[in-house]
DNA sequence: TCATACTTTCAGGATTTATTGAAAGTACGG
DNA sequence: CCGTACTTTCAATAAATCCTGAAAGTATGA
């Protein structure tokens, strides 16, 4: 591997981590999932230690994470007893992912907990005007909720390109 | 003010600031936002202290980062020296505004790093594969950035209720 | 110009979140 | 079954982040 590529590598990790952690994600997650994307073979966990500089008990927990949200995968490699990881590689499938955990780990609970806000704060006339705003923010939580799921719902995504379409003709 | 209409405004304002910590902002910040947008009038930096238990540097701090992000104004009540503050009220002006400086702190800053990453990686064979990945990420990202761009350019907005009528009609 | 009423700053402390590493757990081949 | 090669857990520690509060700054009206 050329200094280029592997400097390059080593950015793009970095770059993933960043912007993960500005999104609440852990910054390590997200540099082990780029680091499983540059990579053009499954790495074992050792690997994974050594390219980051992390513990093992670090990197499993971000690996079996990076397993839940369905950004990477275990993948034996022929004969080794040892396991070894590799990243969802379509990008748009990456995406849909992304779209569907955040949805059920982040909106779904806003919009449970808005509901009871509403219920809680009552019919009486001094509420009025907070249930008109709360109910407006309920709308647009569910809206985003509902497009996150439209992302989530299919494999290949076929909303995007539509939506692209949509917006070029807006100007 | 009815005891339920206090405790549906608290749970409010703890929501609010429990999903904006999972999205990588200070949850205070996103409390004291919620605070103003469930208030009927604007709000003293005084008054924020107080039903937020938080000290004057806090509330201050986060006041102000809320005017950069938009999100809140000052405002002057007939008379008094003292600073009020309100929230705007449209939530899809909210959305807008969160839209556009995430786009701008966040997502330009990293299709500039990628591209620095295909620019590093360089023209080998050997990076083909990463050039092939990255540049499929970067596409994605800019993807991102221009709907982020459509949606923070208009101060009504007028992308969200087409993009749901077309994901509508798709089931 | 001064006293007053307010706002802003920032070093130090508190809290939250992430990481380590060693011990415990598991599964495989022989 | 046993030894080995690996994975997982979790209490202790480190790092990052956030918050405080007192001191410095600023604007206003008399």
């Amino acid at each position: 591997m050329s200094g280029g590529l592997k400097d390059a590598k080593g950015r793009f990790v970095r770059t993933w981590g960043d912007m993960a952690s500005r999104w609440g994600i852990n910054k390590t997650m997200a540099r082990v999932h780029a680091l499983l994307m540059a990579a053009d073979e499954p790495l074992s966990t050792d690997s994974v230690m050594g390219e980051l500089s992390i513990s093992r008990g670090n990197a499993n927990m971000n690996l079996r994470a990076l397993e839940d949200w369905g950004l990477a995968r275990r993948s034996s490699k022929g004969g080794e007893r040892k396991e070894f990881w590799e990243s969802e590689q379509d990008v748009w499938n990456m995406c849909c992912r992304i779209a569907r955990e955040r949805k059920k780990r982040e909106i779904e609970p806003v919009i449970g907990a808005l509901e009871d806000c509403l219920k809680e704060a009552g019919a009486g006339k001094d509420a009025a005007s907070f249930r008109r705003r709360t109910g407006e923010l309920l709308d647009l939580v569910r809206t985003l909720d509902f497009v996150l799921g439209k992302v989530a719902a299919q494999e290949k995504n076929a909303v995007m390109p539509k939506i692209l379409l949509l917006l070029k003709a807006m100007t």
